[in-house]
RNA sequence: GUGAGCGUAGCUCAGCUGGUGGUAGCACCGGGUUGUGGCCUCGGCGGUCGUGGGUUCAAGUCCCAUCGCUCACCCCA
């Protein structure tokens, strides 16, 4: 028994082998709808200033206040373990002045964050999330693109979700609603849950998602958002829902749907699962028109989205998905020292040509290193034993029909790899 | 931060009201095939039963503590 004594940090994970197919999988068909979005990569550092994050997320919001990697660096000054990824795309682009390049920045970027919870299923303290940002447009075609994306994302990993949206409204029509939701809820305050009444002064907003029955059931003539936007944000919003019926992207609208972060404006939208147990969230986002110009740059409006790479991982894998075995065209069987020793020069030479070859090392079997071979899912075997190196030949064995030709071979070793890359052509 | 459940082989797990740790499955190595994989078959390797105390003639099993993991609440991707 080997008792390791250093293990992993609470809810940080190994991604291993079996897994690792999968997450490339997801990112490489993320990374092609971006591209089709016509959006850019963009990649930002894990580390940033504890003082964006206060500044963006919010300093009353649970990531901020008890939730994020916060050290003091050696000059003294509070660093911070990203906890999301718009804050340093944000400014990114205000401190390199992307906003000049033009018009509409559409960026993506894909990474760690990092959030000191209590781990449970779908939730990690270091998870991943791709995400996109785009800046620089108000039109709600935006906000209907960018939920396009993730739509089209999910579509094409093969999974399903619904999608939900909301308003939050905007500067000049949050307020007043939250003074009448405030006074609706001081009239009934001592009928709803602990935690409402809480929150009815912190974050009334939240008090509507309430999971609480009776809680919900005080909430039924509850004001909605949706009826006190501004004109403003009615139209943007109508625009939206218009846009996404135009794509037939089916939508649910949730007027109770409240995000965690403060910044967010207008169009809010989640993706939802009900197969992951308690986090049903897969993606979500919307838009922050305000932020930009809150951390010092133009005026400039934007809407973003993340989605949470485990959690698609763990869809996928739930669905069967899990294995996309990686796959060799050749594997190099060798019998004998002589023939070892001239196969691993041949192998490289296999390797510069393009192909996918592994070898055994250990001396073993031939059982054993056919065995090796359909373990590594190898196309090909190819067989190099003390009898073909005096016979200037190799066998060449299809392993998937199990048939075996004999190749010859010329005297000059520098042609054997040529032509048999000839011959594996599949 | 709060609550509940679970810790036995590398992994998944049996182990009853306490009475010698399972020929268990998967994985790994070898034989059955003098140089031919998948299937089959035989064998092998592999355990401080999370840790520390306690009860008992006797503890994987009961009690306490501790550590770890998991799920849920809060919140979120």
């Amino acid at each position: 028994m080997i008792i390791l004594s250093i293990k992993a940090l609470k809810g940080f994970k190994d991604i291993l082998p079996d897994e690792a197919g999968l997450w490339q999988f997801i990112e490489q068909t993320a990374r092609d709808v971006f591209h089709r979005y016509g959006l850019e990569e963009i990649k930002v550092p894990i580390l940033e200033k504890t003082e964006l994050f206060v500044r963006t997320i919010g300093a009353s919001t649970d990531i901020v206040e008890k939730e994020m990697y916060t050290f003091e660096d050696r000059n003294g000054s509070l660093i911070t373990m990203r906890p999301e990824g718009t804050a340093s795309v944000i400014r990114a682009y205000i401190e390199n002045g992307l906003f000049v390049r033009g018009a509409v920045q559409r960026l993506y970027t894909i990474g760690p964050m990092f959030r000191h919870e209590r781990p449970q299923k779908g939730r990690l303290r270091q998870f991943h999330q791709m995400s996109v940002e785009v800046l620089g447009s108000n039109s709600a075609r935006i906000d209907t693109e960018v939920m396009a994306i993730a739509w089209q994302i999910l579509q094409d990993i093969g999974l399903q979700a619904s999608l939900e949206v909301n308003s939050l409204g905007c500067a000049a029509c949050r307020p007043s609603f939250k003074e009448i939701l405030q006074e609706f809820l001081q009239e009934r305050l001592s009928h709803l849950c602990d935690d409402c009444q809480r929150r009815s002064n912190t974050n009334p907003l939240r008090v509507l998602d309430c999971k609480s029955e009776h809680c919900q059931a005080e909430y039924v003539s509850a004001p909605s958002i949706i009826d006190h936007l501004c004109q403003g944000c009615r139209d943007h919003f109508e625009e939206v829902k218009q846009t996404l019926s135009s794509l037939n992207i089916s939508f649910a609208v949730n007027p109770k749907m409240v995000r965690g972060l403060d910044y967010y404006t207008r169009t809010t939208f989640e993706l939802i699962t009900t197969e992951l147990g308690a986090q049903g969230a897969i993606g979500a986002g919307g838009r922050y028109d305000g932020l930009v110009q809150q951390l010092g740059g133009p005026e400039v409006p934007g809407i973003g989205f993340a989605m949470g790479m485990e959690r698609l991982v763990m869809l996928l894998s739930q669905k069967g998905h899990g294995e996309i075995s990686h796959v060799l065209d050749l594997f190099l069987i060798t019998l004998g020292e002589k023939a070892h020793e001239k196969g691993f020069i041949l192998m490289q030479m296999l390797r510069a040509q393009g192909l996918r070859v592994m070898m055994d090392h250990e001396g073993r079997s031939m059982k054993n290193q056919l065995k090796q071979a359909d373990k590594q899912n190898a196309w090909f075997a190819l067989i190099l034993g003390e009898r073909e190196l005096e016979n200037l030949e190799v066998v060449l064995k299809d392993m998937h029909s199990g048939e075996q030709e004999l190749i010859e071979l010329a005297p000059a070793f520098e042609d054997w790899a040529p032509v048999i890359k000839q011959k594996i052509k599949h």
